[in-house]
DNA sequence: TCCCCGTTGATACAATTTGCGACAAACTCC
DNA sequence: GGAGTTTGTCGCAAATTGTATCAACGGGGA
């Protein structure tokens, strides 16, 4: 079962006999919760700290709740979910076209916004992997991605360059998963795919001549034709104490 | 804006009255769309093409769709969006408890389901190709989808491209079975047959010059006239431990 | 049995996509 | 500022995949 107690939920809503006891409620189910009492409120708060999720009255004096919504969902912010009023057709629909994760008529269930907010969360793809010094093993080698070093159980040890060692992390976080070359772009260099962007293959070829035993027939490092490269082996973290 | 024309939907209803006209409508938004009357046919429907998502009715004969839905979760298939009697509580939390995407109270407004499929959609990221890893036998081949090589008792060592590769697990996954040439390319390539399509006769082809003995006389994979390819062979795991 | 016509197999071909050497730009470390 | 590394871009050959074409094939009906 996934892990929720470090995700932080948002609650914004004007009226405070909701957002209070909501925000109680909540934090006795084991989540961290802030609260906003207006858009304004709410968009310090997300540039603030790290929101997981927005939970969204969509009546509120001032900015509505729709258009925060919708700035949120242009600007990649964190899922939402909206507090309509009953029987309010209109505003669901509109929040869902223009991109909630889900809605909830008001007055609702808490134990049903609890469940809502687990389904949210997990379907969101967890948040990019943050820097880790922790060593991982994968067929055979050990990778060490503060020295930037890999060394075989054959004896193999390989020095990798800053991009090598960046790529190599993006796909053990990935393992078996065929990944674009504009996600690896997105992932490694953090910048948007040009037209005829090449940077990502000459990379893959470096690094596998330095990991493959057949650079010239790639087992570890594969590529899916019209679709990117993938890790083919399984990665287990290493937890030997090492200095 | 993305594109959903591509998504396969499959409505699980069993009463045709709302399976049917519904089907019509999604497919007039220009989503392509499956139907099922039951539990099983969903099964078989999901095996056999490439289903994006899944609407399903949670009060059925037979298996109930609660059920099927624990199923999907459990095997990471495709999103589902539960439809629910009116008003009640429990099967719509459970629902989502057990990792529906979303769901919806019948009766229901149509132009909202569709909200909630584009809404599901969006969120749910694109489907990422992984790389298996699962050695299987069959006649005499041991087949490594992760280095895509193919090796036979007798010495034979065959590499497949991508695409032979795709075509070869699904083969695998249906042993016996005859595929038509529509199912292969939703289940290889994900996209459907346009008029004269040809090209999985071409991959066909292309396997057997690589693993049949006579490639004249195909007998590991056999066409049946007017209905399309099956892989005539017994197909087991192999749990050898390899490195 | 023979013939007709849609289906399949094989080859050739065209359009993409990928691998990689070479070079230039950018960056590091003195 | 300069030498050595690292990384991105360019260009071309090779590989992969889909499409077109035509011959061979299968099967149902006369």
């Amino acid at each position: 079962m996934q892990e929720f107690s470090e995700v932080q939920i948002l609650i914004v809503d004007d009226e405070r006999d909701i957002r209070e006891p909501l925000g109680q409620y909540l934090r006795s189910k084991g989540f961290r919760v802030q609260l906003a009492a207006n858009a304004v409120e709410a968009r310090k708060a997300i540039a603030e700290s790290a929101i997981g999720l927005v939970v969204l009255d969509v009546m509120m004096p001032g900015e509505d709740g729709l258009s925060l919504c919708r700035w949120l969902v242009a600007n990649e912010g964190p899922p939402v979910i909206l507090l309509t009023a009953m029987g309010d057709d209109t505003d669901r629909i509109v929040g869902l076209e223009i991109g909630a994760d889900d809605y909830l008529a008001k007055p609702f269930n808490p134990r049903e916004l609890q469940a809502r907010i687990r389904a949210v969360l997990r379907r969101v793809p967890p948040p990019v992997h943050t820097i880790s010094n922790s060593l991982r093993r994968f067929a055979g080698w050990t990778h060490d991605p503060s020295s930037r070093e890999l060394r075989h159980t054959d004896g193999r040890q390989v020095e990798l360059t800053t991009a090598e060692n960046r790529l190599l992390e993006v796909l053990l976080d990935h393992p078996r998963k065929v990944l674009s070359r504009s996600s690896l772009l997105d992932l490694t260099a953090g910048r948007e795919a040009k037209a005829y962007d090449r940077a990502i293959d000459n990379q893959i070829s470096r690094l596998r001549r330095k990991i493959e035993l057949d650079p010239q027939h790639p087992v570890l490092l594969v590529t899916d034709w019209g679709g990117g490269y993938a890790l083919a082996a399984d990665v287990e973290a290493d937890d030997t104490t090492e200095t």
